[in-house]
This record gives C-alpha cells, sequence and structure tokens, in this order.
DNA sequence: TGTACATCAGTGAACGCGCGTTCACTGATGTAC
DNA sequence: TGTACATCAGTGAACGCGCGTTCACTGATGTAC
C-alpha cells in the first residue's frame, strides 16, 4: 500500500539509519538487506524501492554515520566555538568510545572493511575523514603551521587505530585494552602540542 | 583416500596459509571454507577433518599470519640485532605495505574485524600485538624508560590505523593515501625520536 | 468540495546461489603377525 | 621380508539456512476534473 511522502521519506531515513548502526555493530558482511529492512520496521523489498542494491545503501549509511559523528566532535567543549585538541582526544580516544560500537565513529568500526568496498564508499570515507582532520587541524593553532596537517593526518589514522586494537584486544585482555586507550590519548596529546603533564593548550596558544 | 601423515601436516600448513592470505585480502567474513580448501588444493572435507570449524581455523591462521609478519619485522635491517625504528617504520607504513594487503600485517588487514570474532581470535591478536610492541619498544632506547611503552603502543596502534585509512582512500583518492602514509611515516618517527629531518637517531643514542 | 482513477510505496513469495557443516564412503597407509 | 587388515585423511553429495535481488500484486495517496 502506497504511503504518504513524508512518511516515504522517513522511512528511507530509518533504513539508512538502521544500516548505519548495524554496519558498525555487526561489520557490513555481517548484515543482511532482511535484518537491517525489519530494524527499520520494513520488508526488504521496501529497502529495494529505495535503493538499487546494498552497495548504495552501504554508501550511503557510511555518509549518514560520518555526519552524526562528526556532529558530535564538532559539538564538544559547548557552544558554537571549534572544539580544542583535549575535547576531541577526550570524545575520541576513550574507553567510552570503545564500548559505543554501534553509535561510535564509523571510521573506526569499519576501518579495514572499507578498504573492500566500492570507489563510491572509499570517496564517503574520504570525506567524512577530511572533515575531522579539519577540525584536528584547527585545535593545532599552537603547532607550527607547516606540521599542522601532518600532525592532524597523523592524529586522526591514530585515533582509529588506537580505538580498533583497543577493541580487538576487549575480549580476551580488557587491561591491555585499557592501556591501549590510556597511552595513546596521552601521546596523541603531546603530538599534538599539550603539555605531557596533560594541561591542555588550548585554541591558539604558543607552544612550550 | 588415506596419505601420508607428512603429506597430511603439509596439508593442514596449506589450508593455514591459503586462509591467512585470503581473510586479509578479502576479510574474515568474505572468504568461504569452500574457496580456502580450493586454494589448498583440498576439498572441503578435507578441511573439516583438520579443523573442527571455520572460527577454529581463523585463530590459526592469524597466528600464522602475526608470526610471518613478526620474523619480518625483526629481519629489516640485515642480521640478528634488533631492528631500528626507522627501519620498522619504513616497513610498516609505507605505500608497499598498503599495496600488499595479502602478505601484509594482519593486524592491520582485519583491524575492525577482529573485535567481532570470538575471544580465541582476541588472544592470538593479543600475542601478536605485544610481539611487535616489544620490538617497538626495544628501538626506543633514546626515550626515557618511563615513556617507552606508551609510545611503543601508540605508534604500533597508529601504524595499523595509518595503513587501514590509507587503503580506504585509495580507490578513490590515490593522493591523500599517498599523503597520509608519507605524514604518518614522520610523525610517528618523532614520538619514537628520530630528529624531524629524517636523521635516524638508532638503538641506544640519547634524543636530541 | 466531491468523485474517479492513475500513481507508486510497500508486501511477500520466489529466484538462484553460496554459506558452514555433516556423513557415508573410498582407498592408500602403516601396523600386526 | 611378505601378507592381511585396521586406520583414518580425504572425497563429494547432501543438509538447512540466509544471502541479495526480482516481481506480480495491493491499496492508500494524491491528482484531474
Amino acid at each position: 500500500m502506497k504511503v504518504t511522502k513524508e512518511k516515504a521519506a522517513e522511512n528511507r531515513a530509518a533504513l539508512v539509519r538502521a544500516a548505519s548502526r548495524l554496519f558498525r555493530e555487526r561489520g557490513i558482511d555481517g548484515v543482511g538487506v532482511a535484518e537491517i529492512s525489519k530494524a527499520a520496521g520494513l520488508t526488504h523489498g521496501a529497502l529495494y524501492g529505495q535503493f538499487p542494491s546494498k552497495d548504495a545503501l552501504v554508501a550511503e549509511a557510511l555518509a549518514e554515520g560520518l555526519r552524526a559523528s562528526h556532529a558530535r566532535l564538532t559539538a564538544v567543549g559547548g557552544g558554537g566555538a571549534e572544539p580544542r585538541l583535549t575535547d576531541i582526544l577526550d570524545l575520541m580516544v576513550s574507553t567510552r568510545h570503545r564500548d559505543a560500537l554501534a553509535t561510535g565513529c564509523p571510521m573506526t568500526a569499519s576501518a579495514s572493511e572499507i578498504a573492500r568496498q566500492d570507489e563510491t564508499v572509499s570517496a564517503r570515507f574520504v570525506e567524512g575523514f577530511e572533515r575531522t582532520v579539519g577540525t584536528v587541524e584547527a585545535a593545532l593553532a599552537g603547532t607550527p603551521a607547516t606540521e599542522r596537517r601532518a600532525r592532524a593526518l597523523t592524529i586522526v589514522a591514530a585515533q582509529i587505530g588506537a580505538i580498533a586494537v583497543a577493541r580487538a584486544a576487549a575480549k580476551s585482555h580488557p587491561e591491555l585494552s585499557d592501556e591501549i586507550i590510556a597511552a595513546a590519548r596521552r601521546v596523541l596529546g603531546e603530538v599534538g602540542g599539550e603539555e605531557p603533564d596533560g594541561t591542555a593548550l588550548g585554541n591558539g596558544a604558543s607552544p612550550g
């Protein structure tokens, strides 16, 4: 039965949200279209009315997850101001982020799987990655301008690696998992110009 | 038909090697037991004579890949001496490693998938991870002892993240992919005490 | 505003296919005499 | 050393199941008059 245009748009959004969540939780290959449709309160036939293929939904789900993740990132530390490195790292390199598979950063959740998807998915990934790198770069005002981008690229890649590794270790060695996160949090702060004792330099401060 | 004990052991090793390679290339969920068996020159029935389940093969394939990968790591820079950080990073954070999916480090190839496997797989992962961290730690003689482990943990996690991200970006943005590797190579060198101009401090040198 | 009907979002059965796993069978190995 | 036979590694058909995708159909929506 036909539904209102508004309801159809809602259904489409529900499919994307369910897919985004389930892909992060159980992997892209680990979730089928039937389960995604069911989670969105629809049948798989409806999914194929909205998307030409699972691949197309994968690309859109990734874009949606990256958008939500970046919105959370720019919101840290309150109001409209650019977030500080300290707040970024506290959000991204934390046990809380490690334990929030379904709602965390999709780059981290699907790091090694994205390389095996098609070019569209790679392009969506790069958009989200560059957005995050830009936000980190803006938080590195204390770092020489020529170094900022290289350090921001490294910090974002390292965040992704640290959480992925902490998740892989968590099932058998939870203490090691915690140690990895604590170490990466501190060392990446230093890479970004934070004082070793944990003092935040903040935006626009000069390095010691 | 029965085969010699020796041949049976060879067949088992061939299954593990084929699995290790294929899992890295196309993901753990992306490769079936039939294909692994065929690549090893056997049928899937033979696989179940050697392993109780695909999960058991996954754990063994990961262990084998980690062993091979670590052997390559300790061999860099020639002879029996401990490898230097410069050599480690040149091996691990390189476009060559990025492009060698099937034979590269299995932690990188399967970073985000391992978190979804069972505890045995997590345990094998941790063994390989700790071995690599130990090798990097030994290459950080110029770093204060209290900092060595935290930096080694971060460097290894960041290596994994940098290659995973570079692979994800490669399909749509090859120049960005190269840039990520170049940045991570240099910045991680600095984290490990390398001079910013690229001069290697080597083993036992003191930091500038 | 009220009626007639074309549109089309969503349903659910069906498609071929590959998945992980089981099992009766084969036949060379390797042991017991 | 030669023969008889138990062992067991490997084969391949078959299992139930879930995969991604297609399609004839349904029926409420929303438009044309």
